[in-house]
DNA sequence: GATGAATGAGAATTCATTCAT
DNA sequence: GATGAATGAATTCTCATTCAT
């Protein structure tokens, strides 16, 4: 209904197909990013590469699925997380676990917030994340733990940022992650007197391809 | 005397072309990414497929000469801000020129301190440019202006890491990567009381290929 | 299972194809030798391209397919030659059959022995040429038919240089090779006395790449 | 006169440059073979592409100068051995000199005899060997050392013959080309009563371009 | 439904030859 | 005359996607 692709097939064969794909072509994409072929995931899930095109109907679409998943596991975590008594605590919590799927995930750096990534269930998740982080981050505000002029999606944007900022040190060091991430995590805490220079953006666009860069 | 191609060619043609190509490739890696084809690049430089490798014997070796050409200028912007009196508006300024390097240029984003650039004399470009980072940053440090556990390679890391939090705004709002330099340099400046949770990096690695990430 | 490509593929479309595919390479590699591309080879078989590295992965893996198959075919006869009565009647068939492939075969004549064909597999399929000939060649030298001081290497690398020495007259005399077939053959067959000046060979080493030549 | 290209250059500067070139074309095709690129042998020289093809308008026929110098200088080798008491001992030294041109030339070999070198003065130097070729041997067939159906020809088609059966070997024992020279040579001394199956070439006729092979 | 075979556009790179300097 | 810059056809190989079995 939100496709071309049957979101859950019927037949049994089909249902376990779906699912070892989905384990596959999550494993080969945070491994080795977006630049696998479909038959190196086909080999992995043991199908055949036309079974991938009768699940999902092009290779965006699977890489679609995967983030949706992450995504919404992620989304899933900030929600528990609504809950924790501490609010600066929670919203530490949650921002580590966001860096943690950057981290662990090549495909998932490599595509979200980029223009080449259109999925409209994608973009929905983003904005399902967004409200979560905003949720989280507006109570940490209240608080006076985080500066007022912080939002959500700049939470949610910084978690990018932070596995960029550390990316060519995690071979050799894994963890080098969580030092950005304090400091980060201080930048959005302190109020230093002096107001951020541009206003916070209240959605993610996803911009039109090919303008993110280049003047 | 800079490897197998001649930095400077003699005959007026040929410094003619190889300008003009430069400046093609310039432009075309900094709107499309190292994706471009070559063809693409010869094609708006007005020259034929076989000038590009005359030039330079490979992309890869035309895709470094670029990325020196900006590193370099990034490091003589570096040096100049040494003799700014004050040591904190001289970071803030050095840090502003940087980032305006990743927003600019979307290869540029994608290969610096990735494992795909191996190039030596890239390799010591980005070694330079720690080398006045962390001059920069420790005038600023001595000063207090800076926490004293950042270092000059931190402030370096965090360029990319500053452009990748804001990249998904660009499109819409070319000016949003300043908000998060702003919060990034709160983060560096605000002295918390807190230590930052892991050690800071000496060098930039260049990590081993396909080491970043995956588990 | 003799590679990381399979013998013979399972569909009946995929096993014509892979016929044709055969069929072709051998008659073009035959005519226009190893220079041949592969667009040619896949156009005379009426295939597209990416088919012909479905089914090799490389170039060079096709030519050795094929110089597999003759080299196999040859084996086969000099094994039937072997229940033959007459000893010195086998060895002439047996290198009459030789001479035959290399003239019938350009790309043969091209790679045979040469350091560019690496393949583990042919490496393997010369040696059972050469323990073929040599079988030949010791029951001939033990009923005197052949000097005592020539061996089944000998009569293997003499095929190729009966074909050379005729090359240039095949086009007009198709049938040159067999005079100097005989004389090679007189010449291993009579013993005057002399002995050969140079120890035999006992394997053929597939000489270092661009050793063969030169000094 | 023979050609676009002046046989001898006026300009000293010219004269010594084709010196050069000839020099370094020499070497470079010997040991590399006639693939080498222009740029190459031009490189070698010590001179720019352009004048390569000042001296010489094709590879083709600079190719050709090479053969021709070594064509010729076997001829004068073959010339002087005429006047060699002994018959036997002469041609034995004049196929002895033949096959180490093939074993020290890699362009040699590829060419000669080969449809791909239709340069008319080659094959002038080609007959003008076959004919002391034929002067060598009709004195040895005379004095009755070799058999009277084998001709000069035979004797010059023998020399690349000999060379391609010893050229596997030859990286490891630079010397075992004798060993199938001598092979050769009692092929073409005794006389077993057999006749030869094919009447003897008299010219060798550089058959039509992808006529050599097929069929 | 599953399979994997076929397709063909597209990429980087090489090099003989031409021609402006 | 000498130079070396420019050219562009040609090559091998990859891979998302389609479709016959």
């Amino acid at each position: 209904m939100t496709g071309t692709t049957p979101a859950v097939p019927s037949r049994s064969d089909a249902v376990r197909n779906r699912r070892l794909l989905l384990d596959a072509a999550a494993k080969t994409f945070a491994e080795r990013g977006v630049e696998v072929s479909i038959g190196e995931i086909a080999q992995r899930a043991g199908v055949g590469k036309g079974t991938v095109f009768r699940h999902f109907s092009s290779k965006e679409e699977l890489l679609a699925a995967i983030m949706l998943g992450m995504l919404d596991e992620l989304v899933g975590t900030g929600t528990a997380l609504l809950a924790e008594g501490d609010p600066g605590r929670a919203l530490h919590a949650f921002m580590t676990a966001g860096v943690e799927i950057f981290v662990r995930d090549r495909a998932f750096c490599e595509v979200i917030g980029r223009p080449s990534l259109q999925n409209p269930q994608v973009r929905d998740a983003i904005d399902r994340l967004c409200d979560v982080a905003e949720a989280l981050t507006a109570r940490a505000r209240e608080q006076g733990v985080v500066r007022p002029d912080v939002t959500g999606t700049d939470v949610a944007l910084l978690l990018g940022g932070i596995q960029r900022t550390a990316e060519s040190l995690l071979s050799a060091e894994p963890q080098a992650w969580r030092r950005y991430l304090e400091l980060a995590f201080d930048g959005i805490t302190t109020h230093t007197g002096r107001t951020l220079p541009h206003p916070p953006p209240r959605h993610l666009p996803l911009a039109a391809p090919a303008a993110d860069h280049g003047r």
